[in-house]
DNA sequence: AATGAATGAGACTTCATTCAT
DNA sequence: CATGAATGAAGTCTCATTCAT
């Protein structure tokens, strides 16, 4: 048995696999197999994280997977192909860990704020999903819609329900659907922003996530503006 | 003199150009040097549009601009030095168009409202900047960092003088950037998702406008959740 | 035992297989051996005859076969090496098949026209003949040399045998010769202008052998010209 | 001006060219241009009558006409499409060609052999008519056809003006549509098996050209067959 | 024997860039 | 300056053949 691909994604695999097959340090035909493709997987999710999509040629791939060029088309039909499983791969990973992060029995808010650390923390164990979250929208159009379809459904749905219980405002589905998007649009620029630099993630600073959460539950401006003096920060924005 | 590069980008130049020229209907060399780069930068602009960068090529831009190929390297050291000048181009008429658009005496989350609506204002008359903007990021990332540290720089100025006025949540600087961001990212997703079909630039719904609103005067949570009942949807999200 | 090669090409094999086979339903090695390079054999055939040559990749080959690629290797040193053997196997048959639908005690013309038919006849059982016919000169010329040879010479020795019965003209053997290239030059013009349609086997048109007949009992020129009266058909070619 | 496409097959340009151009050596660009074409059509012409279209890769023909594998393209927009062009612009220059070497004011009979022998004379001169010829209804289908056709239709014509004059028996228009696809098969048989050896054009032997006259004048069948003593051979084939 | 994954040479094509005219 | 032909590196993909299981 092999790993999933989850754990193979985040190298999480714990327990020792058949040991039987381990003593033999023999694997089946079926086994090697899943095993080159998952090689072929790696090596383009390391490639496309690093040089971007279309620096991802089959050449480097391969080279990367330690394969001859040939060999890439025994798994997949065309080098498209497999660009467009990458998103999916690692999106259904990050959302099954984002979900796991996420705690119960705690306000609609304080769920949205874990989903969004979630969202930092699993960056920075997959670093790759960032330049392939930039970049699939160009080189991946179909997984990319896909996947935005995916995030923005499962995401509306749980604000639908944040408002079922009113602790969301009572916007209408409609709505909602525009909420959901501007959240997922504000997340994406933070990422490049904040959690990357030089090519690689970096530790998203608190404030950005403070400030995610102040966005969130009171928007950016005061309802009755008040005088001047009352605001918390002076005219360089320090707290006194 | 040659039109400024802004009335060649929105096509809006009115006034009649120098009349003995035309009389004379000769240009000096400095100016159909000049004429020839604009029309270069007018046709990349086209061809990216449509296009995009990655289908860009020069053979494309020079054809669209009815000159030979070698001609584009008498103006452009490189291909990418092109791609690179484009994003700004637009960006600095951009910011002129939203501004102009921008009322005066009005509260600030109105002032940002007209900025909102002028930017898709803007996307429907340069539909070239829809794929510039999403994918500058990629194929002139140096291009798109000026520009988007110009946004945010004018942007989180514009937030401090409401912050000063009382306007605006009392953020700390570093909190406004990050609100800067979001807007930015939030606008950005928005345009691709509500304003884009198949290739060209739709109308922005009005609901999108108003949900923008709303998030930015009261956030997307309730600050003291209410009973179920007092909401002002039904669980299918409509307005009783 | 198993089917002749002829019988598994036009697929006539009509009394059952040995018994004590079947009951035990079990085969030796060296039957399964042969039905295994028989049944490579059949498919390449099959997809000579629909595709051509130039498609018949080993892959497709196997995989219409029912076998695994390697396997390919087990019964043929290479991929030409089968090809090569292609057209001599179809080729005995259609001999065999030509003969028997040839009468005895009639004429020498009338026993061509025999042969000719037959050969239109064959060519409907066995429609690959035609592409591998067609393109075997090219892709197995050593098979179609060897072929074309074994047809002349069988050929020759009937017109020789015509000619000492005084049925055909006293031509030397070196003009035997050549006329037996040019029947069969003839032959497989006609069969890819009047027997072949959308990659298909037709059934050719009664004219079309008459011609023939025609062809080879006058010739093509009236030994001494007439009037253009006398001709039996008007302008337009139309018989009155 | 640059040699006429058939001159170039031929090489027969007799003429000086622009006595200016030749003193400055120097060529217009468009001059240049055409070169390079006939170059890469020269080239392919060769490269295809060596080693036949399958073997006909842009780097052999590239390589074959001094030039760079990316001038291929500038010229032609893929592969094919020169391939394409081989056929039509030799058989345009072999009609010709055999037409100034067809005598008139001689029978039809004459005719046809001018006819005959001027082709294998074209042999001679253009040897890679001969693959060409050959393999063209395999990789160049659509010339093929062309070609076919427009050489039916003009030796059809040629028949039914012969047969208006009496000199070809009576055959209706169909059956004359017959007799020139025989005509041309025979052909075809025989300049492969006379005028071809070990991949180069020989002359084609006169009893060739004669039994073609015979088949043509007198068919192979006598009408009415007499004994065997008259006939003018002896068993062996010789003339006595 | 059968299997089928691995190999790597080689095919076609694109395109940014150069340079002689 | 403008031109546009020439260049050649690099990319995707195919396929006959090998070989360990």
């Amino acid at each position: 048995m092999t790993k999933s691909s989850d754990e193979l994604i985040r190298g999480t695999a714990a327990a020792p696999r058949n040991a039987s097959k381990l003593t033999r340090n023999k694997l089946t035909r079926a086994e090697r197999n899943e095993l080159t493709r998952q090689n072929l997987f790696a090596a383009a999710r390391k490639v496309v994280g690093r040089f971007g999509y279309a620096e991802a040629s089959v050449a480097r791939i391969t080279a990367e997977a330690g394969v001859a060029q040939g060999t890439f088309y025994n798994y997949f039909v065309t080098r498209q192909e497999l660009l467009d499983q990458l998103l999916p791969e690692i999106g259904k990973d990050m959302l099954r860990f984002i979900h796991e992060r996420t705690r119960y029995r705690v306000s609609e808010a304080e769920r949205e704020n874990d989903r969004f650390r979630a969202f930092f923390e699993y960056l920075k164990e997959v670093p790759e999903l960032m330049r392939i979250l930039n970049e699939a929208e160009l080189f991946a159009p179909a997984a990319y819609r896909q996947h935005v379809e995916a995030m923005a459904t499962s995401y509306a749905r749980l604000l639908r329900r944040g408002r079922a219980k009113g602790e969301v405002q009572p916007f209408t589905d409609d709505e909602m659907e525009v909420m959901v998007h501007m959240l997922l649009g504000a997340r994406g620029y933070l990422s490049q922003r904040y959690a990357f630099a030089d090519g690689s993630v970096t530790q998203i600073p608190e404030h950005v996530i403070s400030s995610y959460a102040k966005l969130l539950s009171g928007g950016l401006f005061r309802r009755e503006p008040e005088t001047a003096q009352e605001t918390a920060v002076d005219k360089k924005g320090r707290r006194p």
